[in-house]
DNA sequence: CAGAAAACTTACCAAATGGTAAGTCTATGT
DNA sequence: ACATAGACTTACCATTTGGTAAGTTTTCTG
């Protein structure tokens, strides 16, 4: 027998696929009470208010995130076999869960109040790889550029090959887990020949 | 003396502001009439639905790109300039008008019905591209990639790049001129890399 | 200058939305 | 057996939202 899922998860559940997948003022609390067969007041039982809801459901994200992440990136890992290691944890989580980086994106675009934490924790993340591939410059086995703008094209490269599903279809691909397994592999190609000197 | 702005360009414009950088339903019909010191009637005087002003806002974001891009490729230059020039100009769109890329990004996301005429715009661009990329890998200028793989690698990054001032914060940068100007020279140092074969 | 079309505004409206207040049901501890 | 607290539901409510209907003013045209 499964244990229920206590309705305070299902929520947050509902919510980042909801915020994630069509945005926070597309979603009202009704659609996601209805989803879940509960009512809305169910949900403002649990969050005193949309924007609480809001709150909670990033810190889902982050930490979904964050253990995506870090269940990826062995610390003992060095040179190029590291990034391959996070673009492939990035791309996985792109195809488990969408909307987790959906909901990021939605955030760090529209800055807005409930952001805090995930800005915060998003720095962390980040600065840690900063100083990664800094020592993988200095040891010669990446290409010499401004790390944090080099950071800022590999992010943009892995999250945006992974979350647009139209520009794929544009491409004349579809979007489907075959394309993304292609796609995953041509993105690390890409990167290597980016970021390998010869 | 000026000429008048004709109130339809005007709504247009505002609208395509609005879409693009705070999204569709984020943005009221209201709102948008009291910013142009107008009514909202006389919006739905101009366009008889909120999803036609959409499709009409859609239309001017497509034009706008098309033309930014267009006056940029020369049809002359061959291999990686070709790839710089067009960068450069997708820089020079965000900077000017980041609502443009913003609405395109919208778009390409949440698909929807008034996405027929982005999606094939797209699609004739971008099948340009792929021509392009074929023949310069042919000539043994580029790096062996699949094209549309390689198209999308790049899209994401530069449109990333481009439209991402959270990350940029998040990485500690402030996303002023200088540093945009900074994030274009690294964004093409980096394609260069991934695209020159030595 | 008449009048008709274009470009609006004022006045509404029904539905949706986030939120409050109060009640109901159920488990639990005493 | 009974009070109590948790987990809801039913019943509302004020505001916002997209949209309609019916005027009113401006502009063009014959």
């Amino acid at each position: 027998m499964s244990v229920p899922v206590p309705t305070r998860e299902r929520i947050l559940d509902s919510s980042l696929a909801a915020f994630g997948l069509r945005g926070y003022d597309s979603t009202s609390l009704d659609d996601l009470a209805s989803d879940l067969g509960i009512t809305k007041q169910a949900i403002l039982y649990h969050f005193s208010s949309k924007e609480h809801l809001l709150t909670a459901t990033i810190e889902l994200a982050v930490r979904e995130l964050g253990s995506a992440l870090a269940g990826a990136a062995d610390p003992q890992a060095r040179g190029f076999q590291r990034i391959e290691d996070l673009v492939r944890a990035t791309f996985s989580l792109a195809a488990r869960r969408p909307e987790v980086l959906g909901l990021v994106r939605l955030v760090t675009r529209q800055g807005g109040t409930a952001s805090g934490e995930l800005a915060s924790a998003m720095s962390v993340m980040l600065g840690k790889a900063v100083r990664f591939v800094e020592t993988e410059m200095v040891a010669g086995r990446f290409r010499r550029h401004d790390p944090r703008m080099l950071l800022l094209a590999v992010y943009s490269a892995v999250v945006g090959v992974a979350t647009e599903p139209e520009v794929m279809r544009a491409l004349g691909l579809e979007p489907d887990l075959r394309s993304l397994v292609k796609a995953r592999r041509e993105t690390i190609e890409f990167l290597r020949a980016a970021l390998i000197a010869d």
